[in-house]
DNA sequence: CTTGACTCGGACACAATGAGTCCGAGTAGA
DNA sequence: TCTACTCGGACTCATTGTGTCCGAGTCAAG
């Protein structure tokens, strides 16, 4: 149960993404969060084939959100980057060994794999109910020059 | 965002466990589930070093419920096998960089953090309210002769 | 009491996945 | 036309999970 590590930089980089006013380049955010660019580049790489993000090439180029930021769930973001699956995955060993619940019986998934689907739904529920831009807010929060202090630097 | 796959074998080791009115040795589980003895012998000591089950030794021996079954949780079985830590560590990254965030406001979790710390208590939460037992009498269900038919099976 | 066989427990290899890096293709501007 | 800058995918390495093995301990039987 690790989520991998670049959902938390994707995320952040979304935050940052939504206060800009024109692409940014991979190269930038790196050197924002203080992370290898290579890296980074990865993970957007990611939002960008999910449609989340759009990637603008040569001079001047960089990336955007590719929508609203409070289009956009944070479930979006790291299903992006960590995959869309499920982290359990029922391999119907019922089915199996000498006393094998018979397949006519096995039509509904188990008690097992509907209590792991129940716990998944309400996790994706939980991140699916906050948007990129409510982080925004919640960051910037009552230091409201914090915000006009980092388009700054994007621009610079 | 993988779990284990152990998880699953565990799982349903603690729903047989929970029909079984003496200990049970681990071969026995594994060709019950057609599933690598050797395997499933490191998840079953995962549950006895959490306190799940209780191992005996020696002729006759074999592993039994530590507790009723209605007093053990899936979230008891699932961090057991598969680690009790959080699936997203944040690593403030926010206080790295050019435009780092002083120490001083950072003395509550950043909103990233928060988001997926309410996930995860959402998750949690779902398996916590689920006990071997319930899962037991769902897979026996209409079915009673099975329980027989598995409680002989496990003596034999 | 001795013997024996059976059980768990931890230590040991192997494979798969994630972390991290690099260079080439394409593009917008000068 | 040229140059410089950007993304995109292919490559390598470390870490974790998967799977296996043998030794220590223990209970029951003879």
């Amino acid at each position: 149960m690790k989520m991998s590590g670049g959902v938390e930089w994707a995320l952040h980089c979304a935050v940052v993404l939504s206060a800009a006013d024109r692409p940014v380049p991979a190269v930038r955010l790196a050197e924002l969060h203080d992370v290898s660019s290579s890296y980074l580049a990865k993970q957007l790489q990611a939002l960008s084939r999910a449609g989340l993000i759009r990637a603008a090439q040569g001079h001047a180029g960089g990336y955007e959100l590719a929508r609203p930021a409070d289009g956009i769930t944070v479930l979006d973001v790291v299903e992006a980057v960590d995959g869309a699956q499920p982290a359990f995955t029922c391999t119907e060993i019922r089915q199996r060994g000498p006393l094998a619940t018979p397949p006519e019986a096995c039509l509904r998934p188990c008690p097992i794999a509907r209590t792991m689907s129940v716990a998944d739904q309400a996790w994706r529920a939980a991140l699916r109910a906050v948007t990129v831009a409510d982080l925004a807010q919640e960051v910037t929060g009552d230091n409201t020059d914090a915000f006009t202090v980092l388009r700054g630097w994007l621009t610079a």
